[in-house]
DNA sequence: ATAATATGCAACTATTTAGTTGCATGTCAA
DNA sequence: TTGACATGCAACTAAATAGTTGCATATTAT
């Protein structure tokens, strides 16, 4: 559990993370473009991500396909909102993005 | 958003998150009390919490009170997890307690 | 008033982390 | 079978972070 909050630290890591939500399996170099870091770099973002079973990775030939784990971000989830906090919180947000889609803005303090 | 998970990379914060969990509206000395580290340090911690806004506090005369707020964990959750894979991992949650509750041991890898 | 309590602010150190460059290995295609 | 491609591994540097010590300020109780 320790590893996936070291994992989820990082912003450049987080965006890799965004890139495998809107398109699961990719490789490496596909992860490496629109990066601003080096490959090198990249690979040792995943290898971190792997190691907190964000990502999980299966070889073809000589492409690494990547792919996005969700279970430990739920776990996430479970440990810090209670049962029946739940049901609110979850109302709370769909009414929200119902007001934005209505173009009024709401900042995030407001909710206590 | 990024105070978020920066205020919660760290295992000292996550701990403070955790007593605040199991006891609401703690004092500065109250939660130090146990901690492995200065009052300063403490005093730090909570101030990257409170700036990502996963705690919210109050003065009490020349005490300072501190609540833990979900609400950006639930906005973690809802930027990985699609609608409808949450009841998936919601139920899978809840077979592994039950499981658990029977002493029979599950690793974490097993969830593809 | 004064002492004790509760907290805040700042300078400093040691460690961790993000990113780099350089080189090595394994797979595919002509 | 050779060249191009996809990835891995290691050493290094710069920046960020966790924790410390020391001192200041405000509130409560005697």
């Amino acid at each position: 559990m320790d590893d996936v909050f070291r994992a989820l630290a990082s912003p450049s890591r987080r965006r890799l993370l965004d890139r495998l939500h809107s398109k699961n399996g990719q490789t490496l170099n596909e992860l490496c473009k629109g990066a601003r870091m080096t490959r090198q770099a990249v690979t040792k973002h995943l290898a971190l991500l792997e190691a907190a079973n964000l990502v999980v990775t299966t070889w073809q030939g000589r492409e690494k396909l990547h792919y996005l784990n969700s279970v430990p971000i739920h776990e996430i989830y479970e440990r810090w909102i209670g049962k029946y906090e739940r049901h609110r919180l979850q109302a709370l947000s769909e009414l929200k993005k119902g007001l934005e889609s209505k173009q009024v803005n709401i900042t995030e303090k407001r909710y206590g």
